[in-house]
DNA sequence: TGCTTGCATATTGTATCCAATATTCGATAT
DNA sequence: ATATCGAATATTGGATACAATATGCAAGCA
């Protein structure tokens, strides 16, 4: 006899469910920039020992939300002005491809979804909403593509920045034009108008890196 | 008094020796696809325990070069005609953005470097030498671009196909036409045109993605 | 005071040991 | 013969213990 869906729900290793707590704690910015990720406290925090934890650092720091150094440990990767502006360059670039491969393919419930997702956007009340809703609005335009591999690459490097498209958002033009483009966008994908959804997330994308650079090099 | 040369040559942990190791050999295709990765046996191969294995296997997961499954271990990570068709799409678009950024910014050594791995291609005796020469020969004409994170993008996505792209340079027409290709690339980075380099590049890209489907859907 | 030196403490890196799970293989029943 | 069950073995996941390195601090000295 074969029951798959006995097996199906693994139980996660411990050193996933850390690496999972601490990436949504560095991406939702409550870990800042340069503090420092010590293995016993977290292993306390956990109750396991350090080993898990070391793996959950090891995974973070592949992905680039933190920086090692021998003896001396992990703390959670900032970002550079330069680094910020190459980064919102490469969005656009990958994201413009995936949506203008996504946008014939695009069913009716994912229309219906990223209309759902840009109310709650215009909706939300804190940075945490905007920057959740924001993600889940252009994740879903570009799922349809069924291109996994730039999928993936789109979801790490959105991991990566999550910290300052949220500070982006919360600037003072941020929202309202913000929500001004995502309706374009999502016009544009009612229409089926491939060129002209990947032309307007491409503007949109670079818009948000002028003015969160603005916003960067003031500081 | 200030000494830097001292302090720079870090001793790299062993968990990091073994990653790299592992990464060359699956990368080299020494370890196949499905081949299994037992932390005993690499323990021993390298005279430590299993604690630093597990790191590099941790690392190799998250780079994608490997699977692994709760209890059951790690095995090299394949890749399916659709994955290897998506990913070459992947490299034409990032590539032919960043060799456009480069051309500009080109130095008169990074051409002449680019010159010497096109004529070590030309005189590879195996696909070893293929491989490297003509991952050495795209690579440094990407790197006056300066766009570290589209760098390292590209850099983990060829470490990812390495092992394909070198049996499709094996391919009864894939040497001839490279070399024809490269040297239609570096001429156009010779004169200085980013434009149709990047052109060259993306049909170079997309043609060797179309041999190698020919091949992989064969078998 | 300002600087070095050496020790105590803190933190990370690794080895060893135990626990949890998977796999293999033989015994048994049908 | 084939299928099923269960114990023995193999393998991975994690806890504890120890080693290597970094950091902070206080004593000593110019």
């Amino acid at each position: 006899m074969q029951i798959d869906s006995i097996n199906i729900a693994q139980t996660a290793s411990a050193a996933t469910i850390i690496y999972e707590a601490l990436k949504k704690a560095i991406i939702e910015g409550q870990l800042a920039d340069g503090a420092p990720l010590r293995q016993d406290e977290i292993a306390k925090m956990f109750n396991t020992s350090r080993i898990p934890v070391r793996e959950a650092i090891t995974m973070l720091e592949q992905q680039g939300l933190v920086v090692t150094q021998r003896y001396k440990g992990a703390v959670v990767a900032g970002i550079s002005p330069d680094e910020a502006a190459e980064i919102w360059d490469f969005r656009a670039l990958v994201e413009g491809h995936v949506i203008e491969a996504a946008v014939p393919r695009m069913s009716d419930e994912t229309l219906e979804l990223a209309r759902s997702y840009l109310t709650a956007f215009s909706e939300g009340a804190t940075p945490m909403d905007w920057g959740d809703q924001n993600r889940k609005f252009h994740t879903i335009l570009y799922r349809d593509s069924g291109l996994f591999y730039h999928l993936g690459v789109i979801e790490k490097t959105l991991d990566r920045v999550d910290r300052y498209l949220r500070a982006q958002l919360a600037l003072s033009n941020g929202l309202a034009r913000a929500n001004r483009e995502h309706e374009a966008i999502l016009a544009a994908c009612e229409r089926r108008d491939a060129t002209r959804a990947a032309e307007l997330t491409r503007l949109h994308i670079l818009g948000a890196k002028t003015n969160l650079l603005d916003n960067l090099r003031k500081r």
